[in-house]
DNA sequence: CTGAAAGCGCTAACAT
DNA sequence: ATGTTAGCGCTTTCAG
């Protein structure tokens, strides 16, 4: 200290001396064991307040080969989907002393597997991820830790452990009927970031294929290569009603695109659904306060992280389980 | 395993012994050390794949006193302000093999400083802090740690260490300013989740502050008590609007609200701004994009946690350092 | 109710 | 280039 050292960081056993106690009851104050006399207890809590002492959980973890990080991996947090997600989990971990550790893929497999990697090396009690299509290295390592595995969004597929999320296909199929339904016979997809999110594919796909069947395909799919975004959603609209003045009808990857494409037609003079409907992918506020409701279908994001964690903590992952949680066709008024 | 337990996670002693080698020798292939000959590095590679052998970090960490965790404690993710300033914070972390650890506290100082206790117990090697407000005990304790810590949002103040943020009061005051300039008479002000969000307080009363100094004082500040949300904007607008006709401009505590308020007009026929001007704060891509172009304060929000994040490796934090990143004032076509 | 001893899995320091 | 030893800070087990 005198030489101008930083303090080094207290532990148990300074405390203890401090106390004039063993270490071990300073543990046992800190973890609030049982059994404690209240002058033990106050002895240690004047000594540890003193030095400023925070357990050292790295150590404690070792020793009892437990800790309180959840590892969660996410592809992305830059739009409302994943930090709602997020905020679900969070919630729920929260309520266990438990602590999420983030990773962020940007959807590239090669670093989903660093980052699993590097999570799981922290000995959490359980993984949470992003679909149900990770590759084999990936499941090969998730398999060998004794942790509980949920993956969120999908489950049209088969979990590793435990699936919570919604059937991407038979939404987007529900979608294109719905067009038809209401009398669209030119319909065109919207999507972006090159289709990075393999859920937007899915769905595109289906819907292209239902569409099909339908007896009205799909006039146009564009895909644009820039992230999603409003601003994406406006210029993409724009670009395609300028080279197909046909299509009646928009399905788009996301509400941000689609609420793009509203704006779009805002400006431009063109009436929804009159000129052409528009139809949209989570139902995120802004788009359901919009002066026209966007149609939308309606994802479970909060409740679908608040599933995942509460799956992890009743450690009923392991069974198999797979949690449907369904999503709500809005119809709006922009159809 | 024939007993039906399920298999142990691997150690750097079975790989070891698999390998046929010595525990320091697959320590040191597994951290990639110098010195290790193509013949050793097979073997272990080998035995570490047939065992699925993932590192623990956790006795890492503690026989070298480091981590590669770092702390982040952020009061919501219910807009879109803090996971944008999370993935600036994740897309700096990841570059250096940094994984962040994440506390929630819905500003609530008591469990802002359970979360604070809860992630330094894990030895991060840095921590990142919203404000600059904690209370003394949290104060306390983050100076006994020997660890870089970032405060940000707010430059107004004294940091611990080191703060990123912007000048929210400077940011209110020139608000007011500009809603002068632009001849506006009856100012409100709107805000949500009574004030919990320190900033938003601060920006109220700087803003108020500054309108009553230019002799044209706040018709009124309607406070919800509701969560900020595009349809608390367009609520609290319309309630508003109805008690305070003569209103002509109106402040928001956020772009969410302000949006909801230009929903409402838009739907009730109000023209903006021949009405009533709008004016937000944080500057979303929704108001951005907005058929009416939202007038705002643009905030750096991505940039902020770039900021903070580079602070906590560079270990310039310990300096005192204030960096101030200023905001921009976008006028938008909705004054 | 309190304490002493042992060791979790890994790696720095020191051999060889 | 590889191995041996010791110990990080805590908590489980076993004694008292």
């Amino acid at each position: 200290m005198q030489n101008g050292k930083l303090p080094e960081r207290a532990t148990l056993r300074d405390v203890a001396r401090l106390a004039g106690v063993s270490e071990i009851s300073v543990s046992r104050v800190m973890r609030r064991a049982p059994h404690i006399s209240d002058a033990l207890r106050e002895k240690v809590v004047v000594a540890a307040n003193t030095l400023g002492y925070t357990p050292n959980r790295v150590a404690g973890a070792l020793k009892t080969a437990t800790s309180n990080l959840v590892a969660v991996v996410l592809p992305s947090m830059s739009n409302e989907v994943f930090p709602e997600v997020l905020d679900g989990i969070e919630s729920v971990l929260s309520g266990h002393g438990l602590c999420p550790v983030l990773g962020i893929t940007q959807y590239d497999s090669g670093r989903e597997l660093e980052v699993v990697r590097e999570l799981l090396s922290w000995s959490p009690v359980g993984i949470i991820l992003t679909g149900l299509d990770q590759d084999a290295a990936i499941r090969r390592i998730l398999l060998h830790q004794n942790i509980p595995i949920v993956q969120i969004m999908d489950v049209e597929g088969t979990p590793l452990h435990a699936a919570v999320g919604i059937a991407h296909g038979q939404a987007a199929r529900d979608a294109a009927e719905l067009l038809i339904e209401r009398g669209y016979r030119k319909p065109a997809y919207i999507g972006a970031w090159a289709e990075r999110p393999s859920r937007s594919r899915i769905r595109r796909q289906a819907f292209e294929a239902r569409l099909a069947e339908r007896g009205h395909p799909l006039v146009t799919a564009q895909i644009s290569a820039k992230k999603s975004s409003v601003q994406t959603g406006a210029e993409v609209t724009q670009a395609l009603l300028a080279t197909h003045p046909a299509v009646d009808a928009i399905f788009y990857a996301n509400d941000d695109l689609a609420i793009g494409g509203m704006f779009h037609c805002m400006k431009s003079g063109l009436a929804i659904p009159g000129d052409v409907g528009l139809l949209g992918f989570n139902g995120i506020s802004f788009g359901q306060a919009a002066p026209i409701q966007l149609a939308t279908i309606q994802t479970p994001r909060f409740e679908m992280g608040k599933r995942a964690a509460s799956l992890l903590i009743e450690k009923n992952a392991a069974k198999g389980l797979i949690v449907d949680l369904g999503y709500r066709i809005s119809v709006g008024s922009s159809l």
